[in-house]
DNA sequence: GTTTTCACG
DNA sequence: ACGTACGTGAAAACT
């Protein structure tokens, strides 16, 4: 039997809003009761309804009877957050193909009620969504109710042999029910004094709210009294409790035809929204063929013999180009209309075939350097391919880098997600990556970002695979005995925490440490959280001196962050070789730099003595030595040649200390009579020019009050004009372009600028002033990593670049190659661009990474 | 799954 | 009056 979804949009909307914790995209636009409800809609989606419904209270009076506006009176008024996303979600809907209905004076579940009568009467089930509990009165043998309990995702579906077990009711007895006790969300009065307990009570001995009244006389006591003067209020709850199910709705039963194919039609606004994880969330069903909404499919061809293998190896022999995908599948398509499907997994093994033979059969395509290859994230498919001996050249295409370069705020996470955006399309595979290939590389060069893709993007992939695969060895007794020593120095602390505080506890608990130091010891609380007490290290240093416990606490902390982070965590990652391949994401960071995961080693410790330690574990392989280089100060050298303001570029020309040098002149003493106080809040003014300064920001970070901040801050603009204008340029020229840029073209874009949000708007302010100079860093540090990659391999050398900490690349030398290797390194940094400014980049050699400081 | 904290540039 | 420095990832606690 087919079957309707209705569902009662204004109810589960508020359930959304009040259930999740607020939610908003970058603008400032409330997000939070959408995500909810579509997350339930898509659930509902699953279960491939005929026809989907969705019902909207409207504004303005409605009444289902005369007396119904006066109770709706009583409702609260609904927050502004939740106007802004009904009214979204009510353009949203119509794009995903799902049908809203409003009904003037009419109210949602009026619409529920009459659209489950027209469904039961043309012979369609109807299941009724909602968090009202109104609508169990419309249930009956084909209309069902499902009710959320508490939040959204918690449900139970109520029929007539459920509602009977807990309320001992038939549907329409709910009436019944609402008229004797009446409901105080709602305002309906009811009969005063009687609860949900007599209501039941006296529809189990009358039946009916009317038989109820006409025995009135025969309840003793208090009671009859009650049900004597609440019998009118009881007769008009009656009234306006009563569902009306014949709603003049302007909408057909078929008119609310149900598909999933057509979901997708919301993805650009989902998209705006930054609600990727529900765009991630659509069904696919790549088996169906034709979708009217779909403005792309691809013939699927299945290759599931070693005959058919052998075709397609043969077609592919011939071709220019092809792209390749694995998501279940492995899929490939030469033109991007027709997909050859290879299934994985059992299936393969079923036809016949194994993944061996299917890349032993692939192997000379993929390794044929005369043949482009398009991908999505190409380093992934490049290590999978490795695993069967083969090594992928020449990839021309990788749709996930392109569309990173698009849209670095939110770059796609997958294929499909890209696919449904750009090509409106639930295709996965390869078909659809050659469609995109053309839609992305469009984009590009209308953005100017083909030079970025080209000459830094594409290249770097390679270099990063390569790293990724050679690896960086650790020492496993090195970090043993580190967790040996650490390990007693905390359990002696731990021991000494709890004398010192009178009962054990969880140190590393905010909550349970909160308690103890604010409650128990009372110390004064600093900070809080929107949880409750603040604990961190700040906190903790200000109470330094006003308990012995808290220097045990902080020590406490440091070294249990030590163990679990960078030794437990970093043990069971090393391989037999005694290596560690951390991933290199190309495409996640908002400014163009690199991150790294799995372990992370660009957050290894180096600034204090004991963390430091650690990199005495990070070793040069057998034979080798490591070679070290980094940046000295490269960001704010690009900001003094980008902003050309001459001071602070002649102060990097001859090379004075710049923390000093500024230092002298916003405090206006001699260059050598700057003490050490002047020099570290002359450093942290120079970072905060590099961040987006805010007199507040640097204020907290020097510990002095606004004001002074403030003073610190204009001198600085004074002393530096040029800097001055340069980052109100940024910030005009972002808010015109819509997009922060770097020195070599690369966007941020910045829908933050364009917020009503003061905090929105500031935030997108200092990102603005932010990005040009981070990001052109890493530009320049990328370009520099395929130069060095690049010379390495043109002089035939076997040293190997293992990692890069966005200012800072080490290489992994034989020891013979070690001078050699340092030159590349040094040269390749510092003259990737020429500048205003000479970029300097100090090249240090060791056999550990604790060495080469 | 979210929050807090802390490691890095 | 507002209320924060920019960019990341991992672990542990909490809900």
């Amino acid at each position: 039997m087919a079957k309707l979804i209705a569902i009662d949009g204004n109810s589960l909307m508020h359930r959304a809003f009040y259930a999740l914790p607020a939610m908003t995209n970058r603008e400032g636009t409330p997000t939070g009761a959408i995500y909810g409800f579509l997350s339930m809609l898509l659930k509902l989606a699953q279960q491939e309804p005929e026809y989907m419904l969705v019902a909207f209270d409207m504004h303005g009076p409605t009444f289902r009877h005369e007396e119904y506006s006066e109770y709706k009176a009583g409702r609260k008024a609904t927050p502004d957050e939740l106007r802004t996303q009904l009214s979204l979600i009510r353009d949203l809907l119509p794009k995903m193909g799902i049908t809203v209905c409003q009904c003037p004076s009419y109210e949602a579940d009026d619409i529920l009620g009459t659209f489950a009568r027209i469904a039961n009467e043309n012979g369609v089930d109807a299941l009724l969504v909602t968090g009202d509990r109104d609508a169990l009165q419309l249930i009956g043998e084909h209309t069902h109710v499902l009710m959320t309990k508490k939040g959204i995702s918690d449900t139970i579906e109520y029929d007539e042999a459920t509602l009977m077990e807990q309320y001992g009711l038939e549907p329409k007895r709910m009436i019944d029910l609402k008229a004797l006790m009446g409901d105080n969300s709602d305002n309906i009065p009811g009969i005063p004094g009687v609860g949900e307990k007599t209501a039941l009570k006296l529809l189990a001995k009358y039946g009916t709210v009317e038989n109820t009244l006409s025995h009135a006389a025969d309840e003793k006591g208090a009671l009859g009294q009650k049900l004597v003067n609440g019998a009118d209020s009881a007769r008009m709850s009656y009234r306006i409790g009563t569902i009306n199910t014949t709603a003049p709705v302007d909408i057909a039963l078929k008119d609310t035809h149900f598909t999933k194919d057509t979901l997708c039609g919301g993805i650009a606004m989902m998209r705006e929204l930054e609600l990727r994880n529900l765009i991630d969330r659509l069904p696919q069903n790549a088996a169906s063929p034709a979708k009217e909404a779909a403005a792309f499919t691809a013939e699927h061809i299945a290759i599931d013999n070693s005959a058919a293998l052998a075709e397609l190896c043969a077609k592919l022999g011939g071709a220019d180009i092809a792209a390749f995908h694995i998501d279940g599948v492995f899929s490939v398509s030469i033109d991007g209309s027709a997909q050859y499907d290879i299934m994985l997994g059992q299936t393969l093994l079923d036809s016949g075939l194994s993944e061996d033979e299917v890349y032993s059969a692939l192997k000379p395509i993929l390794e044929n350097a005369a043949i482009e290859k398009a991908f999505f994230d190409s380093k992934a498919m490049r290590h999978i391919a490795a695993r069967f001996g083969v090594n992928i050249s020449n990839v021309s295409f990788d749709a996930m880098i392109a569309d990173y370069l698009l849209h670095a705020i939110h770059p796609a996470a997958n294929l499909k997600t890209l696919s449904a955006e750009r090509l409106n399309s639930l295709e996965v595979g390869a078909a659809a990556l050659f469609k995109l290939k053309s839609e992305l590389i469009g984009e590009l060069e209308a953005k100017g970002l083909m030079k970025l893709y080209n000459e830094i993007e594409l290249p770097l992939i390679d270099v990063l695979y390569d790293m990724e695969r050679i690896g960086f060895t650790v020492d496993r007794d090195t970090l043993g005995a580190m967790s040996k020593e650490l390990n007693a120095r905390i359990a002696s602390l731990e021991a000494d925490i709890y004398e010192c505080a009178g009962e054990k506890f969880n140190i590393l608990s905010t909550k349970q440490l909160g308690t103890i130091l604010f409650e128990k010891l009372g110390l004064p609380p600093a900070k809080k959280t929107k949880t409750g007490y603040s604990t961190d290290s700040e906190v903790l240093e200000g109470l330094y001196d006003m308990h012995p416990i808290v220097p045990m606490i902080l020590e406490y902390k440091t070294l249990t962050k030590l163990c679990s982070t960078f030794i437990d965590g970093l043990l069971p990652l090393i391989d037999k070789q005694g290596r560690v391949h951390t991933r290199f994401n190309q495409s996640v960071t908002a400014t163009g730099r690199i991150s790294s995961t799995e372990p992370n080693l660009q957050n290894i410790p180096v600034r204090t003595q004991l963390g430091r330690e650690i990199r005495k574990a990070f070793v040069a392989s057998e034979g080798r030595v490591l070679v070290d280089a980094d940046y000295s100060q490269i960001e704010l050298r690009l900001l003094a040649a980008m902003s050309g303001d001459e001071g602070m570029c002649r102060a990097f020309i001859e090379g004075a200390d710049i923390h000093r040098r500024t230092a002298s002149e916003v405090f206006g003493v001699p260059f050598d009579e700057v003490t050490s106080e002047m020099r570290s809040a002359a450093k942290a003014v120079n970072f905060g020019i590099v961040y987006g300064i805010s007199d507040f920001g640097l204020a907290r970070q020097l510990g002095i009050s606004r004001k002074e901040a403030a003073r610190y801050i204009e001198l600085y603009f004074m002393r530096y004009p040029g800097v001055h204008t340069y980052l109100k340029g940024c910030v005009e020229r972002a808010k015109q372009q819509g997009a922060a840029t770097t020195l070599f073209g690369r966007r941020r874009e910045m829908p933050e600028l364009k917020s009503s949000n003061y905090n929105t708007r500031s935030f997108g302010e200092r990102v603005a002033m932010n990005m040009p100079i981070q990001g052109t860093a890493a530009d320049i540090i990328k370009l520099a990593m395929v130069r060095v990659h690049n010379e390495l391999k043109a002089r035939g050398m076997k040293s190997e670049l293992i990692l890069q900490i966005h200012d800072e690349l080490i290489i992994d030398a034989v020891q013979e190659e070690a001078d050699a290797a340092a030159e590349i390194l040094k040269s390749c940094m510092e003259n990737v661009v020429n500048l205003k400014v000479p970029l300097l980049a100090e090249v240090h050699t060791g056999h550990s990474w604790f060495d080469t400081k």
